[in-house]
This record gives structure tokens, sequence and C-alpha cells, in this order.
RNA sequence: GGGGGUGUGGCGGAAUGGUAGACGCAUCGGACUUAAAAUCCGAAGUUGCGAGAGCGACGUGGGAGUUCGACUCUCCCCACCCCCACCA
């Protein structure tokens, strides 16, 4: 054994030996409870930063330990390769997107090689691969048969100049394209949808279901849902067969409604509006259809409105009421009309405020009606029949009537919208669908996937999908009629290829079958899945419903893929940014004691921020693992703060994690090149056992699902490396045993650093991540002796070390006569003696 | 505006209703060294009294409450962070 830790040599040599070795396949099916543990697979941008090491070092260590506790374990890792930056890279440095994305992949496997992160790499999966997209195909066509894909039109956003649609991502707050600068127009184009919203109650529902879920994901999902409850009236146009329908939460308020607004974009504006109006209404929707969404949905947006000279009739009141357009009504929720009632809705009070429309009240609790609206529940009144019932019942009533008059309904309404998941870009995967003249739409047949992305087309970045301009691969026979037919040329977003990839690593290498519904439905769903809040909403929504989608169609047999979630903190690193223009400074140019704008001499701001490059405050994953090696990087992510907080990357303490390995290297070094002392008092080996037995248990309890805290595990291990150190005998067998111990904890931690010490410790046994996982000696936690803590009044006055079977009115007697304990009692009247058994007592004195 | 979360030393963070600040970082003192680095040992919440050993007071964002006892439970308030948002 070297003197020295040597985190080069060893991390190297052990990484070679465990892929020589396939020490980390996935075990065959067993009668072992199996684990599943996954990480949210990356995109291959080019490089791994802290935060992929953050997320796959936690998941790591859960493996390692499920390993060595008996569970069969699958943990394994692929790329959600497709995307848009490939196709720029292609765009602007000519590299095929498929060359791009290789690359990278071969890169940042390489990098998580070196982290000695324990995947079972035969399962290694990439949606950009034809084995994979060919399965992705063919669940498009299973959503299709059951009817849950299909087409419409639907608004996008088109660059006018670059002739392509983009994503809202692509259009900046003024509305112009990020490449052209183009003014983005709202094209109407024909679209693949998933109709997500017939599963919007049930994924709604299932939340409850998922115990182990943080709840601001569960949260932000039920958010984005957007369930309300209420109903659908319909407000007949006076001379007019036309009704204008809302929906609405708030049916008790009817009576209240002293207009009717429609979005500006609703069908019905011109039609409904008087002639005399027309020019001033079509003004009007001109000018908010120049409007951006940001500048629409700004924050004290005056609300703008018009009156289109028409009038609906409230079925409830026969009255009638004014028609107006409004840009504070939106027409993609709901019917795209609302009822104004001014009294009870805060929008509709300004709105009536402004244009000086009437606020009649028509539930009591309001202090002054004119001057806020009430929208609480409360007594109905001004409400005819319905007056005096309570808000709840009304709404009932209203709602019985509206149904029993034919003018409503009650109905329920979601925010979810259908999945638009058409793309006009190249590097995704091909919708597997062709547009026959005489049959339609045609789905490729099964046996006729993939539908392979063909190579040789020329990327622009302009002029609409890519693969349209491709003839030969377009132009194909239906497969139904054999005449010319043409293929889609969109892709699908892919998020489609992420919402089911964990599916596939149960079987990754079937070429008959998505996978085999044995194997998957026996590792998964997932026991534990750890990735970034950034996919709160929307990879683990899809993911939701693709997994119900294929238990409805018989594929699987669980109904939620991921039984335990965990969102990891993000990395942030140490940012200087200069107060007054908001640019960050690279920290090489700034004095860390005074800390100013090297050009403006301007004292910056100094905080932590989430890594990237344009912050100059992040830090390259591979650097560490040069200066310090892969262990002291994993060491220092799980242990500077509990996985779900914000990390800061702090230099001394990776140090620090530093120091501490070679700490425990010297230990171990150490420990044959002292002499045996001789008589090592029992109370010490005691102590040591004690203190083994103790890190043992809290180790276990802290990767523990329910806990997984790696920082308090490592701290344990700090304490066990430290009762070690100050033993004073290490040829005594507690210390040897300590060491022991001591190594196997370290194991999931540091994995190569402890393979290392276990082979000098104990080389007949074999690696150490094949060991059984220790466990604790309870006897060895019991002690004779405790310290008895004394309050008096709840305040800590003293404390005695006591034998365990002292006799409680012993203890009494024995701490009421210590000197500290008298000081507060005396002249005081002893009124109750709380004893709590080997922990304290606590004299109530007046 | 709605929802979720967080507030503990100089910093990151620990604490089944029972000695608040484990463990680490930074700091300070000491040992080793010609010196430095590395390493090892030790100190340290704030504050008052004391030469010192020590003895007190205060202390987990603020305020009430429950309790013998509250970082922990309940209510109110404040600050910050994240998500959604003119969603009818």
């Amino acid at each position: 054994m070297e003197s020295k830790y040597n985190f080069r040599a060893i991390e190297a040599k052990w990484q070679q030996q465990w892929a020589d070795q396939q020490v980390d396949r996935t075990p065959e099916i067993d009668a072992r409870p199996k684990f599943y543990a996954l990480s949210m697979f990356p995109y291959p941008s080019g490089n791994l930063h802290m935060g992929h090491v953050r997320n796959y070092t936690l998941t790591d260590v859960l493996a390692r330990v499920r390993r060595r506790q008996g569970y069969r374990v699958l943990h394994p890792m692929g790329w959600d390769a497709f995307g848009l930056p490939a196709e720029n890279a292609a765009i602007d440095r000519g590299v095929p997107p498929a060359q791009w994305t290789h690359q990278n992949i071969a890169q940042m496997r390489l990098e998580l090689k070196v982290l000695g992160l324990s995947y079972d790499w035969e399962r290694e999966v990439a949606t950009c691969a034809p084995d994979y997209y060919r399965w992705t195909q063919w669940l498009f066509l299973q959503f299709l048969d059951a009817g849950l894909a299909y087409r419409k039109a639907s608004k996008v956003n088109w660059d006018p100049i670059d002739q392509t649609v983009l994503a809202n991502e692509q259009v900046d707050s003024e509305g112009r394209s990020w490449r052209s600068g183009a003014k983005v127009e709202k094209k109407l184009l024909t679209q693949w949808f998933l109709r997500i919203t017939d599963y919007a109650e049930e994924l709604l529902q299932s939340l409850d279901s998922l115990p182990n879920w943080p709840d601001r994901v569960k949260a932000m999902q039920r958010n984005w849902i957007g369930k309300s409850i209420g109903a659908y009236l319909e407000f007949p146009v006076v001379g007019s067969t036309e009704k204008i329908a809302v929906f609405t939460t708030r049916p008790d308020t009817v009576f209240g409604v002293s207009y009717v607004v429609l979005a500006p974009e609703h069908p019905l504006v011109k039609t409904l509006t008087t002639p005399e109006q027309l020019a001033a209404v079509e003004d009007f929707q001109q000018s908010v259809a120049a409007q951006t969404e940001e500048m629409r949905t700004a924050e004290d947006q005056p609300k703008r409105g018009l009156a289109t000279g028409a009038q609906v009739i409230n079925p409830f009141t026969g009255e009638l009421v004014p028609i107006w357009v409004a840009d504070y009504v939106l027409y993609e929720y709901g019917t795209g009309a609302v009822m104004g009632v001014p009294a009870h809705d805060e929008r509709d009070h300004k709105f009536a405020r402004q244009y000086e429309l009437p606020i009649r009240e028509v539930i009591t609790g309001s202090p002054d009606i004119q001057e806020s609206a009430w929208t609480n529940t409360g007594i109905l009144i001004n409400s005819g029949a319905f007056d005096g019932l309570f808000s709840p019942e009304a709404k009932t009533a209203i709602i019985a009537q509206a149904t029993e008059q034919g003018y409503g309904k009650g109905q329920i309404q979601y925010k979810l919208r259908d999945w638009l998941i058409s793309r006009q870009r190249y590097w995704g995967c091909p919708i597997p669908v062709i547009h026959c003249p005489s049959c339609g739409i045609v789905p490729v047949p099964a046996s006729a996937l993939p539908v392979v992305l063909p190579e040789d087309v020329k990327l622009t970045g302009r002029g609409g999908s890519p693969l349209a301009t491709l003839a030969s691969w377009v132009d194909v026979p239906c497969p139904r009629c054999g005449e010319a037919a043409k293929r889609e040329t969109d892709t699908m977003d892919t998020f489609i290829d992420s919402s089911w990839y964990y599916l596939r690593y149960p079987d990754a290498r079937n070429d008959q079958a998505i996978f085999d519904p044995a194997l998957t439905n026996d590792w998964a769903p997932v026991d534990q899945y750890i990735g970034g809040v950034e996919h709160a909403i929307l990879h683990l929504l899809y993911s939701r419903f693709f997994t119900k989608v294929l238990r409805d169609r018989g594929l699987l047999k669980f109904d939620e893929p991921f039984q335990r979630l965990l969102t990891q903190g993000m990395v942030q690193g140490l940012t200087y940014r200069n107060p007054i223009t908001n640019q960050c400074i690279p920290s090489t140019l700034v004095n860390p004691d005074d800390p100013r704008d090297p050009k403006t001499g301007e004292v910056l701001k100094v905080g932590y921020e989430t890594m990237s490059k344009s912050k100059y405050n992040g830090v390259a994953p591979a650097q560490v693992i040069e200066n310090y090696g892969a262990d002291t990087a994993r060491m220092f992510v799980l242990f500077k703060a509990p996985p779900e907080k914000e990390l800061e990357w702090a230099t001394t303490d990776v140090e620090g994690q530093f120091r501490f390995l070679n700490r425990i290297w010297r230990l171990v070094y150490e420990r044959s090149q002292l002499q045996a002392s001789g008589n090592v008092p029992e109370k010490d080996v005691k102590t040591l056992s004690r203190a083994i037995n103790i890190a043992i248990k809290e180790i276990t309890e802290d990767l523990d699902a329910a806990e997984f805290q790696c920082n308090t595990a490592i701290a344990e291990l700090m304490k066990l490396t430290n009762a070690l150190t100050d033993f004073s005998d290490p040829s005594h067998g507690v210390f040897q045993s300590g060491l022991r111990i001591l190594v196997q904890l370290l194991a999931p931690f540091a994995p190569h650093l402890a393979e290392e010490l276990w082979s000098n410790l104990q080389p007949e046994t074999g690696s150490i991540h094949t060991q059984q996982w220790p466990t604790f000696d309870a006897a060895a936690l019991v002690v004779d002796t405790f310290t008895l803590v004394i309050q008096v009044n709840g305040k800590v006055r003293a404390n005695l070390q006591t034998a365990l079977d002292t006799p409680q009115a012993e203890l009494e007697r024995l701490a009421l006569g210590l000197e500290a304990v008298q000081r507060h009692i005396e002249g005081k009247t002893l009124r109750k003696t709380i004893m709590v058994p080997q922990k304290l007592v606590n004299f109530v004195v007046n």
C-alpha cells in the first residue's frame, strides 16, 4: 500500500477492472425484491455539468446501497438525443445533426464513466437511434388507433422571413424571431395533437396516490391541469338566433350580470356588432392583435374594451344587457366569453368602474360594493326566487334551473390543453403516417417501421419543414391503395421521446417489441426518480399520461411511472454582478476582498447563482476530477447540502472533502505502522464499539428511501473516522473491525477509494461492492451510564453521569443535592418533578 | 392575485417536544519545520460579571398560545425564494 492517496491511479485501475468484470450488469429477475433507480437522462449538449454530477451521484449512491442490501437493482443511463441544438449546429457549422449528437454522446459517456457511476451500459438508449424511435413511432400508432392522436388547425408562431414555425421560446418579448429578427405572425396550420385532456381528471386525481412526490411538484401539476367546477350558461342575443355561451365558476352571481364580454378573437364579435359600431370594433380587434402575449397579460395592464352595440337577454331575469369586447377575456380558455358581474369579480369590477357599467350586489357581505368587489360566498339577495340561499346551495339550484329550462348546465373546465406535438423540424422522430389523396391519413404499417430519418437533408433553418424538401423521401405509394401519396413531414415534439424511455430500459435490446411486458411490469415503475425541478410539469405530466394510456392498451399493469420523486436543487457558483449594468464579471478579474468592476470601479454584488457560461460562475466537472478525483467530487456534492436544496460551489469545501478522504487513507495506511500500546481500558473499547454501531445505524437510516440525506450520512462517516483516530490501540480487534466497517460504509459515496482500501484490508473477500451492507448490533448501542440532564423550570442547570440502573428516587436525590441545582431552588417550593427515564429530570419550583 | 417553500453562528448546514448549533468550511492560538506547505492538537453563538477557574443573562425572522419543557405543535404577522397567473 502506498503512503499517499493516489486517486488518479486508484480510480483508473478500478474503473477498468469493474468494466472488465461487468460488475454493474443488471441481474436476471429472481426472488429478491427489485429496485429501479433512475436519473433523468441528459440532453447530449457536449459536456457534463455540475448539475449532472449531483443528479447522477445521488442515484448512484442509492443503487450501490440497495444492491448491497439484497435488492436486484436496475440502474441504467441513456440520452435524450433529439432536439433543436443539433439542428442549429448543422446550420451554423455544417456538421450533420446525427454526427454532432453522437460525438457529444461519446464525450459525455466518457465523463460519466470517469465519475465511477455504476450503470448497466448494456441498456443504454438514445432517442435518436432508429432502434429506439422505431418504438416511439409504434407508440404514436397506438395513440392513433386509440383515437388519442388527431389533427386540427392551430395557431403557431410563424417567421415570415425564414418561412418557418418557431417555438414559443424562440420568440423574444417583443414578438420577434430570435434568428431573423422578423416580427412573428400567428399562422393557422394543421397540426398533430395528443388527447391528453381525456386523462385530465385521472392525472389530477391520481396525484393523491403519490405520497412520495414533493408537494410542490404535485401542486404545480394540479395548477397546470387547472380544474374548475362551475356552469356553462347561454345568453340569447337580442334580434338574432345566436347565443353567447359563457363558463362561470360563480353561477350564484348570475342575477348580478350587467354585461357580457367576448374575447377580441371570438368569431361572434363581427357577426354581432351593430353596423354603427363595426368600424370601431374592428379597429379595436386589430390593436389587440398587435399586442404581444406579454403586453396583453402584463401586470396593471388597464382593461380595454368596447361596446358592440348589441345586447343579450339574461335568461334568469329577462333583462337586456350589453355585449362588450374586451382584451381581458382570453379566447383560449372556457368559451372565450364571460358574463360580467362587477359586484363579485375583481376584473369585472375594474372594468365596470372604467366604463361606468352598473354594479349590482347580489351576494351579501360587502362593506361597500361600489368601492370594491366582494368575491367571497354569502347569502343571495336581489336574486328572485333564489334570495336567502347560501352561495353553494344557490349554485346547485341555479344550475338545476338552467338545465331544466335548457339554457345551461353544470360544467367542469380544465386549463390543460391537448398536447400539440407537431414540429416542422428535422432532428426529431418522424410521425409515421402517409397522406393519400384517396385514403386520407394512412398509418405506416408497424412492419414498415421505423420510418427512418433521411440523412441527406440540407438544413438551412428556413423554408418550413426540412423533410418536405426531400422529394425522394416524401413521395411514397399509399400503403392501403398503392397510389402516389406523401409522407407526413412533421416530426414529434422531443418530449414524446422522453415520455416512455424508462419503460424501455428493462428490455432495451428487444427488436421484436417495444418491450416484453413481463420484464417491464417486473422492473417498472421506477422506485426512485431523481432530476431537476424544471421538469416538474411537462416531462413528468407527459410520462404519467403515457403510462396511463399504455395501461389502458393492456401493456402496463401500473398507473404511475415514478413511485418516488426527488427534485434536486441547482448547483450554484459564486457570481460577481455589477449592480448598475447587471453584467457578470469573471472572478479572475475581481479581488475577492474588495470586489469591484475592473472597468468602472463599481462595487459588485456578490452572491450565488445557477451556474452558466454567461455568468462566468461555472466549474467544469472534468477540472475538479483532474485536481481531486471523482471520489472527492462525489463526496463534495453529497455533503455540502441536502439533495433538494441549492448547492453552493466552494473550492474550500471541495478541499475539505479531499482532506477527509486523505485522512481515511492515512488511517488505514498507518494502522500497521503503529505498535500496540498494550492495555486498552475496557471503557474505551465499549465507546468505540458503540461509535461503530451508531455509524452503521445512522448511515443506514440516512440512506433509507424516505430520508435520503447523504449530507448527514457523510457527517456520520466523519464522526466514525474521528472516533477511530482517537482510539489508542490500532492492533485491537475492535479497531480493526471498525476500520473495515468504515470502509464498507464509505463505499457507496467514494467507491474507488473504498475498493482500494478494502483490497488491502481484506483481499480474500473480493469487491467491496458485493459485500453485504453492514448491520448494527443493538446490544453494542446499550450504555451502562448516561448523562442525566437536570433542569429547573425547564432550564438546564447541571448534568450528571449516572449508572443506567440507578433508581428514580436516587436520581432525584442526587440531582437535588447538586450545588448548581440548589442555587436555583433555594427559598422556593418544589411543585412538581418531571422525570424522563434515561434522559432528564425537571424540577418545577416557584 | 393564487399556489408551494424557506427563515438556526462569519458561511454550508445538524437536531423522534427533552443539554440548540452535530459534521464541515472559514477564522484564531499552539505543536512540528531553518521556513513554508502538509499534518496534528486546541479555541470559538452573542453578551455581562470575574485576574482565572467559573457564574449568569440572552439566543433558531417577529408576536401570541399549548406544555414541566418549543427550532420542533397551533394562531397571527414580517422577509425572501420558486411556480402559475386578467383561467372567468
